[in-house]
DNA sequence: CAGATGACTCCCA
DNA sequence: CTGGGAGCCATCT
């Protein structure tokens, strides 16, 4: 389904996923608030419509499932994102402590009309995920 | 307007 | 770890 979903709203989510550091990844929940109004499985579905023509400027293998989970089929997105120093461990899952993004810069998101995303915390300090 | 459907997420058995 | 079910939002039938 989605055909064509709103484009105006494709858009937005492009725009957030394309601020994703190189070596980071985000997960779709994140981008669904930073993007504002619209929940996870809509990111999910935006990123499913991108178009061929595209696939190659936006960065959609840096988007993954809350646990670091990659939900795409076949082995692309996780070889893309190994190939740009993103880490897995044993069960094929991102490491996120590492690599989770911490969102776009405030200053960056207001310009461009975009939340920030709420203080993780000390995520840097909790290493000892394995 | 009601029902179905998803690259999601959370909870519980 | 696997599976089911509810909640979630936008769009399509």
């Amino acid at each position: 389904m989605l055909p064509h979903a709103n484009a105006a709203l494709h858009e937005r989510i492009y725009t957030v996923v394309c601020a994703i550091p190189r070596g980071m990844v985000a997960t779709y929940g994140d981008v669904a608030v930073i993007v504002g109004g619209i929940d996870a499985r809509e990111v999910g579905y935006a990123l499913g419509e991108i178009p061929k023509a595209r696939v190659e400027e936006i960065p959609w293998q840096r988007v993954v499932a809350r646990d670091g989970v990659i939900s795409t089929r076949g082995l692309a997105q996780r070889q893309a994102l190994e190939s740009e120093g993103v880490a897995f461990d044993p069960t094929e899952r991102v490491i996120m402590a590492r690599h989770q993004w911490d969102g776009p810069q405030a200053a960056w998101a207001e310009a461009n009309g975009f939340h920030t995303l709420p203080t993780r915390g000390e995520r840097g300090e909790q290493l000892s995920l394995f």
